[in-house]
DNA sequence: TGACCGACCGACCAGTTGGTCGGTAAGACG
DNA sequence: CGTCTTACCGACCAACTGGTCGGTCGGTCA
């Protein structure tokens, strides 16, 4: 792996844990094994940075979902496809999950463009999935891009939750990683289809 | 209304758009019309003048539910209950239900108990709820907690991310606001109930 | 060999951070 | 009247912020 994704894979376990004003650049040159001026070497500034490791949860997170849209045929199939997938990779990989979430607190007050198109073209074609499906009757009515949020929210939310839960309830209380998210996802289709 | 409470609005309007980290004294301390030591007079530490923030939203909700639940008799009229009056306070109060987000993403690292004593008892009384809900076979099986996080999860990241994805995807796509939130409060119901 | 390169460093910078300190002005109370 | 309290200020502080600077090192290539 090169010094660059090192960095990156740094970063992102910071910024998840303590979001991006919650981390300094010295933080993240510490936990990479070199100097402030060593980081500002391969990423510029602070906000290129985190961009860049946006960037990466982006692209995987479209690649995951395309990938597993290639044998799916017809609308219900295809979103009930998206659903798996996304509960699967939430619970894979929480801390993406968490920082994807941190991501839609926050850029509400950013301008930057770039960071936010990955994400677009994913919700947009997930929109599109959810309006074909109510054409032909096989989902619920109702604003489609209401019914993702509900969904996508479901996910993430139970993902990012549950160690709070934990925290709060003194633990010892929950089930382990699989029942808690086969909880969740094994729902999830039968709601949203009508 | 006094100046500490006109504080605490100014100061929770902050850290609902920036996050705790987000947020400097000083600028609360512009945004409430005095100098850096007068906001200091009124909280003696950033850290306790957020918790206090918190302390008034885990009231407000507690007491919003708990009113809601005086003349609910019965699981299922219990839980029906909470999960419409969590919905509309998310809609109406939707910047707390970010700022509790913020702190669901954030609070796992810290170790304040006083902070989260509030979404405790919500949170255990709710759960109660579901698991009798549950052995009456009102409520379909799964850890229970599992069950409330994607409750809350649907209503609160559909709040969230309704301005995220207006953004994303160029505003005049959504909805207003009533019809967003009732297709996700409507169906909650016939979601949770077997 | 020598010119150039990317990777990286220590020292430094101006500005900001959360917070302290001594003081002051207005009002309440005796 | 004098005393005490509450609300607040300007000046200040050490620590930290994101970022710059000049320079060093080990390689690569001609």
């Amino acid at each position: 792996m090169s010094k660059r994704d090192d960095i990156l894979d740094r970063a992102e376990e910071l910024f998840t844990e303590h979001g991006f004003h919650g981390v300094s650049l010295a933080a993240i040159a510490v936990a990479a094994g070199l100097g402030n001026a060593g980081l500002i070497h391969h990423f510029p500034t602070k906000r290129k940075l985190y961009r860049e490791v946006l960037r990466r949860l982006g692209d995987e997170l479209e690649g995951v979902v395309s990938d597993a849209l290639t044998g799916a045929t017809g609308p219900r199939e295809k979103l009930a496809t998206v659903v798996r997938v996304v509960g699967t990779w939430s619970l894979q990989r929480s801390g993406r999950a968490r920082l994807m979430m941190r991501e839609l607190l926050d850029n509400v007050d950013r301008v930057d463009k770039a960071r936010t198109l990955p994400l677009a073209r994913f919700l947009e074609n997930a929109r599109d999935l959810v309006t074909a499906a109510q054409a032909e009757g096989l989902v619920r009515d109702g604003e489609p891009l209401a019914i993702l949020a509900q969904l996508f929210g479901s996910i993430a939310y139970a993902q990012i939750a549950r160690p709070t839960f934990a925290k709060i309830l003194g633990g010892k209380l929950l089930a382990d990683d699989r029942r808690w998210m086969a909880t969740i996802v094994a729902d999830l289709e039968q709601t949203l289809f009508a």
